[in-house]
DNA sequence: CAGGATAAGCAAACGCTGTTGCGTTACGTC
DNA sequence: GACGTAACGCAACAGCGTTTGCTTATCCTG
């Protein structure tokens, strides 16, 4: 595999193009040649090619044509969503709950099976296999793969479950090689709080730019969009801020240490002060706020359902008690519109991304 | 200036190799046509083009031959750091400190004014500009910019200083356009921590891919390089990790929040709980490597200076202590280099950065 | 009901990128 | 001095978006 360069430059070009149209088209509206060229900064007849690709692959139709004015009407161009499919698979201590969706990420079958107990591997794997291949079978369109997320230090790279300290079955476990081999079909593997905010920028495509995910399941994850990018960091483990301290010398945590920001929030829950753990949440926030400057935070998750109408006054109560000296700061919190259905759709919109999101970087390694 | 174009995508594409060769070229050692054939991932031939554009432009030289068994010996090039300059200035509300330095970001000259008290706008203005005057004499190579880092609220994008919500009189100033009008160069203005960080990722191309700056001066700051690129955020306030909350109900801070990590520090070191402060900084880091997954510390900042050998022993022993259960998780510490010129070399090398650095992205907006 | 103005889209030529194929150069070895 | 080897350069090539000019389809005017 020495010296593989499996794609020019210039295919690079297109298909960092070819993204960006897409991108355009999944907001949903259909879209004339002016408004592509306008957003990518790029001659008309280049997006005629762009578009005549897309088209090509059958990702893009004609969406007949609007006149304004005089002169030749203009043709619209819209997504084809029947053209591509993707799995997502949500995998909890209990639980596997599982989609499928079309290429904007809308779910087409849901299924939700409770396990009940920890399987072991080779359990888990034909699970997780059986329950995508009762998905795969729904809907039409190309079937891309499977994305599956799960809680806990997950390597995105590797495709590997890490597990935390406690003794633990799948700790150490290939999941992404184990199941794509079971299946015949690519898999991803992340972080449930990463996968969740993969599947939100997908579905509004330049909305999210700086963003934070608070993810509030067994555990506390905040996942972030920066520039656009999915941060996974040096070893993908980015979004463990459960474990990030908020009162030093506080309650203790099962990582070992003292205040941490999921140790705090369970202990206020256990008194039965969900003011506490609003308070907590908003201050996990409003550190994101500082540190990264996000401009957009979206909650979900299951267990934030229960106290969301409280936890997002807190956290709005707090960010506009804190940023009153700089208005030139907003930021908008918002609830996730996907339900518990969160990151399963968001496991599938890594595949979506895979395939057809935007390309991080120009050049090769370096 | 509607539809202005001025690059096209090729153009990307060339300049985003050209700024990789120059990255590879700037850790030191000569390099090979071959070598940078292996980094960029691409042909040898093409490299030769590329390393032909960067000799035109005096950028890059040969640098002698060297044989290696049978066969024509192998040219070496290197970057010619004498080529450009750019002038760098850290501002406080006490001192200016300047420098001039080479392409590879080396100083060529130092200057230090202490102004003692905080100068109306046009004097600071006058100032800033004089210090700029006197550096930009020195040395060979063609002057491209001046960078100006500073504490506090820094707008990079607008270049203009928000400041904090006590009485400030530079709040709401456009210092880069001012002094950019002043000195008819091109200026960059940016937060002093995120051009600390920029000057050490210029210095070490391609090791601080994930890296987190401490930065302790008067106020405390974190900045942060993700996948290789710095953070700003939606406003580009990001690094403003000082008023970052670690102690719920702490000490009260300046900003109006109580705990928060600045507040924290302070505190401990009036206290003269220097140890106390310095688990005030392990918990900072520690928490940003919970959240973003960072491998790379460094430390940097006047104050820290004092503190430093405990401060690094501190941060490495909380580390050693959360990680032990992650093996495969390794965190470098490190102390800045550059001693008290980081945040001075760091604001020239924003200038070098933004002429000769890698894009960010290679389609246009969106 | 023609004719002109207007706007969108297509086709071909162009400039530029990196790639490919092949010949040249400079070295060590026999 | 002939031969093999490795680095390199030249020229032709494919593919990207751009430019230019023409065609098409609509509205507006006389």
């Amino acid at each position: 595999m020495t010296g593989v360069r499996p794609t020019s430059p210039l295919d690079r070009v297109a298909g960092a193009h070819d993204a960006a149209v897409l991108a355009v088209a999944r907001r949903g509206d259909p879209v004339s040649r002016a408004d592509v060229a306008q957003a990518l900064q790029v001659t008309p007849q280049a997006v005629s090619k762009i578009l005549g690709r897309l088209m090509d692959r059958g990702l893009v139709a004609e969406a007949g044509t609007i006149v304004s004015g005089p002169g030749k009407p203009t043709t619209l161009y819209r997504i084809v969503p029947s053209s591509r499919r993707a799995i997502g698979l949500h995998l909890t201590r209990s639980r596997v709950h599982g989609v499928v969706v079309d290429l904007t990420g809308e779910i087409l079958e849901r299924r939700e099976l409770e396990t009940g107990h920890l399987q072991p591997v080779p359990e888990l794997i034909a699970t997780l296999a059986a329950e995508a291949r009762e998905l795969a079978v729904v809907g039409p369109g190309e079937l891309l793969g499977a994305g599956l997320g799960m809680p806990g230090p997950v390597d995105w790279t590797e495709g590997v479950y890490r597990g935390s300290s406690e003794p633990d079955p799948w700790r150490g476990t290939p999941i992404r090689h184990l199941l794509a081999e079971e299946l015949g079909l690519p898999v991803l593997l992340d972080h449930d709080s990463r996968a969740a905010l993969v599947g939100e920028t997908w579905s509004e495509p330049g909305l999210l730019r700086n963003t934070a995910l608070v993810l509030v399941e067994d555990g506390l994850g905040a996942s972030l969009c920066l520039d656009g990018v999915i941060v996974r960091g040096a070893h993908s483990h980015a979004g463990e801020a459960g474990h990030t301290v908020v009162r030093m010398g506080g309650t203790p945590c099962s990582c070992g240490r003292f205040g941490c920001a999921q140790a705090e929030y369970q202990a206020a829950l256990d008194d039965g002060d969900a003011e506490l753990a609003a308070q907590v949440l908003a201050t996990v926030v409003l550190n994101l706020v500082r540190l990264v400057d996000v401009d957009r935070v979206v909650l979900g998750g299951r267990t934030v359902y229960a106290h969301h109408a409280r936890s997002m006054e807190a956290i709005r109560r707090a960010l506009t008690q804190s940023l009153q000296a700089e208005p030139w700061i907003h930021v908008e919190v918002m609830l996730s519109t996907r339900g518990t259905d969160l990151i399963a759709v968001g496991a599938a919109c890594e595949v979506l991304t895979h395939e057809y999101g935007l390309p991080q970087a120009l050049v090769g390694p370096e």
